[in-house]
RNA sequence: CGGGAAGUAGCGCAGUCCGGUAGCGUACCUGGUUUGGGACCAGGUGGUCGCAGGUUCGAAUCCUGUCUUCCCGACCA
């Protein structure tokens, strides 16, 4: 009985539930928008976390820890900031439950016990962490502040999906505090690249650098910067952001420092993060109709061999020619499982563990060892061939590294035929509808057009790319002056 | 939050219109035969029908409320 996926082309997203639900990954919870990670999502997850954690570590920065709990008067305090999140903010108003005398066994929220100041459960940590650099910061000594925590945050939101938009989900955020302005923008602009890096080269996700525009900024941010990446429907995801706040919140709290000429400055600040999106926006890139494909350097099974045996006898060979490959595959690093449970069959394995995205799988029985061989098969091309045991352990590590790049080229490939300039109205609105993906067209820089185009097609300027070239046009909605193409796309 | 659909065994569903004490497939357990692409035979286990009220002699079925999920909108660092 084959478990049954919508393809993509029935039905993308419940494609994509799909693969979410039953490549095991997350399932959906009681509590609304609310979603369980699964151990083998979560295990991708933590593969994620452990490569940013280093990179993070290695551009100097250092984690700590904030509470969930912003009282409401520090909330408020950057206005842009509380206001742009204030429509998706779970609040805490009770501190206690009592047992109710009018319905036996059940609790109520006790009216004694409302709180002084409500408590915001954060959606962002700027505030609570703005408020105690205040305490952190007096002289340019103290500067930089290079902190980021690995934290939950919740924004109620009205439509969730699962890993592309839950009410909580889970992220780091970077918050750091600088002398200057330039450093604070040198910050923003290197946590960009540390993003870029880690999408392309863990992710094997392509993605493209870019500003945004006033109106996708970031609530609190002079500029938000992000990586927007292209999904296999055509619609952009943004994947991370890394903002420059200026003296916001510096202002907003506060917080100074005495220069070298002991006159009091304000910090500047930086915040950047990428969150459990990131497995959506992976799940969307590299997937097919037959389930998760998942790029060798986060797979949290790299390789996954496959005994074939009739009986007893023939298990316990394969077991012990097995245990040398296996221990040989972890002395290497490789992720490796080895499956010889007898509950399922060689074929139901097959496809539960490309159902489940490892890169590759190594199938292995009586006729193979006789010729000192095993079938190897790929997840990202389905090609299987007959390898031989010796030297196996390299060969399978340079496939691993093979599958990552061929992976990002067939990624690219797709980004790169999806990115179509165009001139006029008329083929931009073709390309959305028709060839879909990001569009490059001019656009005469006011917000007032940016949310025609989007009443009318549904198109966001996803960005305006970091390396665009200057060019001379006409706005594709008013025919206005444009010094420069930006990027349209239809958005998650 | 507006419109539509749904919730019955772990999963996928039928039964609901017309009320009479729950069924199919799969999974699971036992035994046996099997094992190179989702095995087969036989015998079993498992369900307060999302939850809470109500109507009724009797509710999966009718009524009210509520929670969750999906799809389409609005919203969305």
């Amino acid at each position: 009985m084959a478990k049954e996926l919508t393809t993509r082309v029935q039905d993308y997203s419940q494609w994509y539930n799909d693969l979410v639900l039953k490549g095991s990954l997350a399932d959906y919870s009681a509590v609304r928008g609310c979603m369980v990670i699964k151990p083998y999502g979560y295990a991708l997850w933590e593969n994620m976390q452990a490569a940013l954690d280093k990179m993070f570590k290695d551009t100097g920065h250092e984690n700590a820890y904030f509470p969930l709990f912003v009282p409401k008067s520090l909330f408020e305090a950057e206005e842009k900031n509380a206001e742009g999140f204030a429509k998706e903010c779970a609040i805490v108003t009770h501190y206690r439950l009592k047992t109710d005398p009018n319905n036996k066994g059940k609790l109520m929220v006790d009216p004694e016990a409302k709180l002084e100041e409500e408590l915001i459960v954060r959606p962002t940590s700027e505030a609570i962490i703005w408020n105690t650099y205040k305490t952190w910061i007096q002289s340019y000594r103290d500067l930089p502040i290079l902190v980021n925590q690995w934290a939950n945050v919740v924004r109620w939101e009205m439509r969730t999906r699962l890993f592309l938009r839950t009410a909580e989900f889970l992220w780091q955020e970077g918050h750091t505090a600088h002398a200057t302005k330039d450093e604070a923008i040198a910050e923003t602009v290197k946590m960009l690249d540390v993003y870029a890096d880690f999408a392309e080269n863990w992710m094997a996700m392509p993605v493209i650098k870019g500003v945004k525009t006033e109106s996708e900024r970031f609530a609190g941010a002079e500029d938000t910067y992000c990586i927007e990446a292209l999904m296999q429907d055509g619609k952009a995801l943004q994947a991370g952001t890394s903002h420059f706040l200026g003296q916001n919140f510096a202002k907003a709290f506060d917080v100074k420092f005495s220069d070298k000429n002991n006159t009091q400055e304000y910090v500047w600040a930086t915040s950047w993060g990428v969150s459990t999106r990131l497995i959506g926006g992976l799940v969307m890139t590299h997937s097919d109709d037959e389930g998760l494909v998942l790029p060798p350097r986060i797979a949290p099974i790299q390789v996954v061999i496959v005994p074939i045996f009739k009986g007893d006898e023939q298990k316990a060979m394969i077991d012990e020619k097995m245990a040398v490959v296996v221990a040989s595959f972890k002395a290497a690093g490789i992720r490796v499982k080895y499956d010889n449970t007898d509950n399922n069959r060689p074929g139901w394995k097959f496809a539960e563990y490309e159902l489940k995205g490892v890169p590759i799988r190594i199938a292995v029985g009586p006729r193979d060892l006789e010729n000192n061989q095993v079938e190897l098969a790929r997840r990202d091309t389905k090609e299987k061939t007959a390898i031989s045991l010796d030297g196996l352990t390299e060969t399978v590590a340079a496939l691993l590294l093979e599958i990552q790049s061929n992976l990002l080229q067939r990624a690219t490939k797709y980004r790169d035929d999806h990115i179509t300039s165009v001139d006029t109205w008329d083929e931009f609105v073709n390309v959305l509808d028709n060839k879909t993906g990001f569009v490059l067209a001019h656009w005469d820089g006011t917000a007032a057009t940016e949310e025609k185009i989007k009443e009318q097609v549904k198109a966001t300027i996803r960005c305006i790319p970091l390396d665009n070239p200057l060019e001379d046009g006409k706005c594709i909605l008013t025919g206005n002056p444009s010094k420069q193409r930006v990027l349209f796309a239809r958005a998650y």
